[in-house]
This record gives C-alpha cells, structure tokens and sequence, in this order.
DNA sequence: TGCCCCCTGCAG
DNA sequence: CTGCAGGGGGCA
C-alpha cells in the first residue's frame, strides 16, 4: 500500500502519541509478521520515530528500534485510551480493533494501543539492533531520499542510467535509484515531467532527467500535502484516509478526460504493474 | 531483466 | 470464476 508519502503522513500522526511511552507488551497474533524476540522491547521507551524509503522506525530506549514495512496492505494505527472513551475516529471508521488484519498489537503504559493490521501479510515488523540496521542488505543499498537535500536530477539521471533499456517508470520503483517511488507516485511523476512511462532511460535527455527529477518530487511533497492515497487500505496513524487521489493527475483515472488537455488518461502494463498515462501530454 | 511467489479480498 | 491490488525477494 504505502509509498513514501502514506508512511511519512503514518510517521508524523503517530509520533506525537507515542513519544516517551513504555511498550508493555506486545502480542504477535501472526508470527510471521514479527521478526525477533518481542520481550527485549517490552519495558522500553519510545524516543523517536523516524522513516526511512517506504519504512516506518520507532526508536526505544535500549537501541533497539521497531522497523515496519507495510508492503501492500499494511496499516499502523493508533488508539488513544482517552480517546477511544465517546468514540475515536479510529473505530468510527474502521471499526473494532483488533480486526480480522490485526497482526501484532502493541500495548502502551497509559492504556493506549498501537495495531499493525496486515490483510495480505506481506508487511513486517523487525526488531533490529544498530549492526542489523547497518548491515541490512535491502537497507543499505537504498537510494537517495527525494525530499533530502542533495537529490538532484544528476543523481537521479546517474542512478536511473544502471536500467537504459528499461521504461522510465518501471526504474523509476527500484529502491535503489530513489528511495519511496511507488507504483502510484511513478505514474504520476512522469507525468508531471511530460515523460512517456514506456520511454526506455537509455533515450531520455538532460532536459527529461530535469523534468522528471520536479515530476518525482513534486507527486510526492504533493503526496504528503493531502495525506496520502487512500484507495483501498491506507489510513494514517488516527484512522484518517488520505485524498491525494482526488488530486492525481493520471493514476487511477483511466478512461477520465486528462486533467490538463482533456485526452482520455490511458492505462497500460508495465513490468507487470498498473500504469497510467496521458497520450497527448506525455512523450 | 523478466517471471513467479508471498497472501487476502474485492470488482468485474 | 479470473484478474487485479500503494511491494519486493528469489530464481533462472
């Protein structure tokens, strides 16, 4: 489900609620959606959280930190004890909690709780120390953050140059050229870049790594401006769906008069994934 | 680089 | 019923 924008509006709803709590306890009601031993993060702290490409971190006190990957239908949501007394928006809208995705369930010293739901359980959660964090193979070759300073579209064009014969938008959701494309935010980078997805990289000019560096970052800071995408599972940390999709210029609107000359938005395959495109703004 | 796979559920 | 879904690992 999340890509960069869905797990950072995750991240800044539910810092706020759990910063400097104790995790009491945790129960996995799915075990493989639990890597390590729960108990050496009972009895700790929060102290911060933090994301990282499509993954959500909470640090805790021991160094230890609680890594999330959410994959297709992950969800992190929290439910305040004092707000769940005269209805939480949580269980006004997703109902009660735990649910049938409910996968591990993180208990909070002042009676708040913190779920993982996982209907496809792809997602996990990993309890890493500071070497597996650095040793992590999928974590360590990941590619730059978009919205850091220092991604440039030089960066972007070297590191997209490793696929020339490959579409632009299929690159463009290898972690490892940038780190949070997904497969909504690359229909809708290259868009914005007036780029054609089935444009191979080894074609594209300086003026298109340009243009497609802004379409990269502007579909996600945009992303995150409306709260994520909320077409199926995604909601944030307090049970809000986001309207980003309300917003978007191709994805999802198959068939629907393009946003900007009118043209019927067209959606065609890549690597296997749903693509959409404008025939008239993109080439 | 291009499948197939991990799962569950929903739309067509 | 088949196909499809915000991801990514493993295999040739």
């Amino acid at each position: 489900m999340p890509e960069l924008p869905e797990v950072e509006t995750i991240r800044r709803t539910l810092e706020g609620n759990i910063i400097g709590k104790t995790i009491t306890k945790i129960e996995v009601l799915n075990l493989k959606s639990f890597h390590g031993e729960p108990f050496h993060a009972e009895g700790q702290k929060v102290l911060k959280t933090f994301r990282k490409a499509k993954m959500l971190g909470i640090s805790l006190a021991n160094d230890l930190t609680l890594l999330f990957h959410l994959k297709m239908s992950g969800q992190v949501i929290y439910q305040g004890e004092k707000k769940f007394v005269g209805g939480h928006p949580t269980t006004d809208m997703l109902g009660q909690m735990p649910n049938k995705s409910t996968r591990v369930v993180f208990n909070f010293n002042d009676g708040s709780v913190l779920f993982f739901n996982d209907q496809r359980k792809f997602g996990w959660v990993k309890l890493m120390n500071k070497e597996s964090l650095n040793s992590d193979r999928f974590l360590t070759n990941l590619g730059p953050e978009p919205l850091e300073e220092g991604f440039n579209w030089q960066l972007l064009r070297d590191n997209l140059y490793k696929h020339k014969k490959t579409p632009v938008k299929v690159a463009l959701l290898d972690q490892t050229v940038v780190a949070g494309v997904g497969n909504i935010y690359a229909s809708e980078a290259c868009f914005i870049a007036g780029v054609d997805p089935k444009r191979l990289i080894g074609e594209l000019t300086d003026r298109e790594f340009i243009k497609l560096h802004k379409g990269v970052v502007e579909s996600l800071e945009s992303g995150i401006k409306y709260g994520g995408s909320s077409k199926t599972h995604f909601v944030d940390a307090e049970g809000r769906k986001g309207v980003f999709l309300d917003f978007a210029y191709v994805y999802g609107r198959d068939k629907s008069p393009c946003k900007k000359c009118g043209t019927g938005v067209i959606k065609i395959k890549l690597g296997g994934r749903g693509t959409y495109y404008c025939s008239s703004c993109q080439s």
